[in-house]
DNA sequence: CACGCCTAGTCGTCCGTACGAGGAGCCGGT
DNA sequence: ACCGGCTCCTCGTACGGACGACTAGGCGTG
């Protein structure tokens, strides 16, 4: 059984926060395990001595720190941490495609780094290209596009959503359009229809994740996103492809290597 | 004086995220300006007709998402967004450094994008390097280094925290140890003692701040950092500078541009 | 044995009240 | 004119009570 401290009243500090406190303590020490359920708001009320509220604004504070995650009926838990990915600039390099025999990189990197990697909610479907999009693509707003969607999960939890964006004179009628692209992902099958990759350009931003995002992440209160939208360019320089990414930023390192010129 | 809507009791959302949609809408369509003061708790209770605590848990929702900014005493008020700075990679290019008549580029950048910068929080001292610094320096734990510190402001507003650390046999003596680097800035003064500069890596991240950065950044309760470590390499590819930054998220955007090979 | 119902436990939301602490402005004393 | 205190308004925190919704597990019925 989890033993608590106890409030401390000399402690200038507000109750609420002393609790969230020692609650934050006892999961970083290990005493809460992730997936373990904290004592319930009633057990905790009783043991600090407090109101009900004061107890839910502690755990408010820890779940907008992401350590906790409250379920409806259930209790509260302790989040397992997700592991952190490195993604480095040349995690597109066509030699990572090559040896992978089919399997998606994402996949593959799972292995190497050894958690599981899942994909699911893939959504394809014909859409018009909005502002930002056509813009990127170099193509007329409301342009047709194939677009895929897809939300990608290491150890169970998810930790990135994917929108690609591609030109439907481009992808229509390709594998990109089936829910399997088949080996060496999607950049492989823009490639056989003749359009070598050549160069991508990312553009990174933080922010906190919209309601919806929070949803689809299963993400705290405050845990921010970190946004990457990466734009694919083929030989002729022609955009190929616009790839709107959502990342759990504490599961992310992003790697950059660029010369001075 | 501010028109807002009223509950919708057959809506299924709970009052509380009526209200915050309603502020929300407000701010978005520029009916609540940034800077603005929000009616107090006690004007909203009255003009939805529900507890002070309902009003609160609505103004929460919109302080977790950083629209909005509590000030103990005075009320809570839409925050002003910074203006946006796009960091290129090749921001640190040669010829940025040539046409700049010894201006910092931060400052230069400024007056093309039409906003007023500032660096503040000046500090330069020496110190040993910790584990992550002697790392990326390949240098042994506890080498001397000089360490340059520093505040950027946009506009008025605090917008990012940098940490400079270079080996202190390279560094130490030069223009890098005083408050004005000169012209071209530090870079200018470590390829002149003999250290050509041909590439970068940086690792990108983001987080929540710390309850420091978020004093010294002057950030809300939950907007979020972006973190930048970049590490200068010269043409020996001896590592000759770590540069560990803090930015506020909202005022970012950084820009990748690498080849597919 | 399978299924649905019921109940206890849990979190979600909301009410009303109370006091404390920080900020700003009025206002009188000096 | 300056300064300090007072008061009012603001948000921060806390109390206790109430009801609703969801989950899980026991229990009875078919």
């Amino acid at each position: 059984m989890l033993q608590l401290g106890q409030l401390d009243r000399t402690d200038d500090r507000p109750p609420y926060r002393q609790i969230a406190a020692l609650l934050r303590e006892a999961i970083d020490l290990g005493a809460l395990a992730p997936g373990e359920k904290l004592p319930s708001e009633t057990a905790l009320t009783q043991h600090f001595g407090v109101a009900r509220m004061t107890v839910r604004h502690a755990i408010l504070e820890l779940r907008g720190e992401g350590l906790v995650a409250a379920e409806h009926g259930r209790g509260v838990f302790v989040r397992a941490m997700p592991p952190v990915r490195r993604l480095a600039s040349d995690r597109f390099a066509r030699k990572h495609r090559a040896g992978s025999d089919g399997k998606a990189a994402f996949l593959v990197e799972a292995e190497k780094a050894g958690y599981t990697a899942d994909v699911d909610q893939l959504r394809i479907f014909r859409d018009k290209a909005s502002e930002g999009v056509a813009e990127r693509l170099r193509l007329p707003l409301g342009s047709e596009l194939v677009v895929r969607e897809r939300r990608y999960l290491a150890n169970g939890r998810p930790i990135e959503i994917a929108t690609s964006y591609l030109p439907a004179v481009i992808a229509g009628g390709t594998a990109i359009e089936e829910p399997d692209p088949g080996p060496g992902g999607i950049y492989a099958r823009v490639e056989e229809v003749g359009h070598q990759l050549t160069r991508f350009t990312e553009e990174v931003g933080a922010r906190m994740p919209s309601p919806n995002e929070r949803k689809t992440l299963e993400l705290g209160a405050s845990v921010p996103v970190l946004t990457v939208v990466r734009t694919a360019f083929d030989a002729a320089d022609v955009a190929v492809e616009v790839c709107d990414t959502v990342k759990v930023a504490s599961a992310y390192k992003l790697e950059y290597d660029f010369p001075a010129r």
